[in-house]
DNA sequence: CATGAATGAGCCTTCATTCAT
DNA sequence: AATGAATGAAGGCTCATTCAT
């Protein structure tokens, strides 16, 4: 069936050129029409491939989460001690920096406006918690709460770089937390 | 001679009430007719008091680091160790973690849809740095680096409320962190 | 009864000194907040004078009509030609051209909003026939279609100097008229 | 392929449609939605084809402008003596003294509404200009005083009849005027 | 008399969504 | 499949007017 594969190709397609331009004005400034502009498209084949706005949203949520996941597998390997695959992770997460900081406040600005309609089991948690899921896998860290750590501490770095006004140096805040996890660990 | 109100502690009113109002639905999804019902007053009132709907919105988040700051200071004291400074924040944190975590969406939200007009005179950066500056006195530590370091955990923390399915257990983080932090400084 | 001299009085103090403030902005855009600010006093106020904005208009048309009226014939004199007294009238107009053409602005654009609530026999019409008529009885002529053509003309220049780029020297089309009409009475 | 309609042709229609609905309520008090009744259609359909109420109704300037022009063209000819020339004009404004009359009403009323915003590129400006030039054009007179004082005069009587209860004659004007003149210009 | 806080209907405009072509 | 014209509910905001003080 080859309509569907094109089909499906092409709306992978249209979500994630989407990303950029829900990132620039935010999901609830951001108009279909702009939406269908920016992509090139009509507002009319904009909705024969998406039912709705906050559907379109829903898909893109997903789609990055599982490309992000694969990005970060595919480069992240198998190093033998904590220490390394801590730095991994941060310097995958430096790397994409911008990247997941739109993403977060993207995720953050359509949970706030849409919480009222979202069930408690929205795609949302589970998105978030099979990643955390994975990074955890990765880590190998016997004590969970580490894995948790970790993660927390980048969320707060994200925040961060929102609201603060000097820039954070990522390369330095990995080697702080590994200093200190090494020095916890031990 | 008008009617009798001091016109500038309504206002302050009028706005610690918003904030509930603001909370449940975000930023974007509450009307002024919604706020002002929900106020008990009308929409041209509102509009007495208030320029805009994001006026009224810069100055509860004006109002809020102000009291928050207030709140906290007034709790404080000032413990002889690092540790329980640490712990009473945590404690602090974990008492109100409800309303921060409700103000960093709430900010969040606003930035995402207001960033376009939102280039300099920024309020969000300039209250922040202040609050993070006051932290950073109240800690008084030697490295700024571990002031950010713990301010950073506790935005990743209020984050993470928001998209983990399982509750967090502050005291329990705050018992992680300072184990953490302790290993580290010596 | 001093009282309500006094009281009449300040009301046409009031009315005359909204005039500008009409004419500056117009009458459906400025707002009875600004008028009673311009002016000095309340909204309250405003309206303890004059019952409704609608109301307020039609007693400043009435009013700066007959103020008109009357510095006209102050200083007319009754000289003993038609083409003095035309010239007379001239001169009158010009010297008070912006006044006139504001008025003539304000009581179209007044006209024009309100007349689906005005009756047919409002102040205006009423207002208008009489200074028509006084101004023909000054004139003095046997046939009443010079007086009309006369105010005619007049009605014309001030219309002009709304839509023409280039501003009308009055004395030179006083100049102009009189020739004209001193050529078709022969 | 979209619905099929030539979206300039349409926006014409429903400019040439509007001019009517605003007549008869004035440009302040006709409210979008009116406007939208009045012509068969959705508010967001007015907003399809028009920016904003403003741009709606200077486009209706402009375009009926054109119209007036081509209009007057297409029937006036050429006739062979000044006094004749004036006749035709004063023939073409009798026959549509009505439609001149409220364009005159709309025009005044909307300058002083949006005076303010109005200054320079001011298409009423330029649109009366170009008016006055062809009229000058087509009664080829030596002297342009004469063509402004017929316009004049034209202006005038429409202002006239708006605010003095009495109908005019334009036949009985024309014939006056053309006495006048023709007493004038030997 | 004077004040200005309060009201709420109503305005212009936007925008997700539908549907004829 | 693709287009973009059409819809109309709803939003932010204004403003003449009222009324408690």
């Amino acid at each position: 069936m080859p309509k569907i594969v094109d089909h499906d190709q092409y709306r992978k397609e249209l979500l994630l050129k989407s990303f950029d331009l829900f990132a620039e004005r935010g999901y609830g400034s951001i108009t279909m029409r702009q939406l269908a502009q920016g992509l090139g498209v009509s507002t009319g084949t904009l909705y024969h491939y998406f039912p709705s706005k906050q559907a379109l949203f829903l898909q893109l949520v997903e789609e990055l989460d599982r490309q992000d996941l694969l990005n970060f597998l595919a480069e992240a390997g198998n190093p033998p001690t904590l220490t390394e695959r801590i730095e991994t992770m941060f310097n995958f997460v430096a790397k994409n920096e911008d990247n997941f900081c739109k993403q977060v406040l993207l995720w953050v600005e359509f949970y706030q406006q849409e919480k009222a309609e979202l069930t408690k089991n929205n795609a949302f948690h589970s998105s978030w918690d099979k990643t955390t899921q994975a990074i955890a896998d990765y880590l190998q860290v016997p004590d969970k709460a580490i894995a948790d750590f970790v993660l927390n501490y980048l969320y707060g770095l994200l925040m961060r770089g929102i609201f603060e006004t000097e820039t954070i140096s990522y390369p330095e805040q990995a080697t702080l937390l590994s200093k200190i996890l090494v020095a916890y660990l031990k």
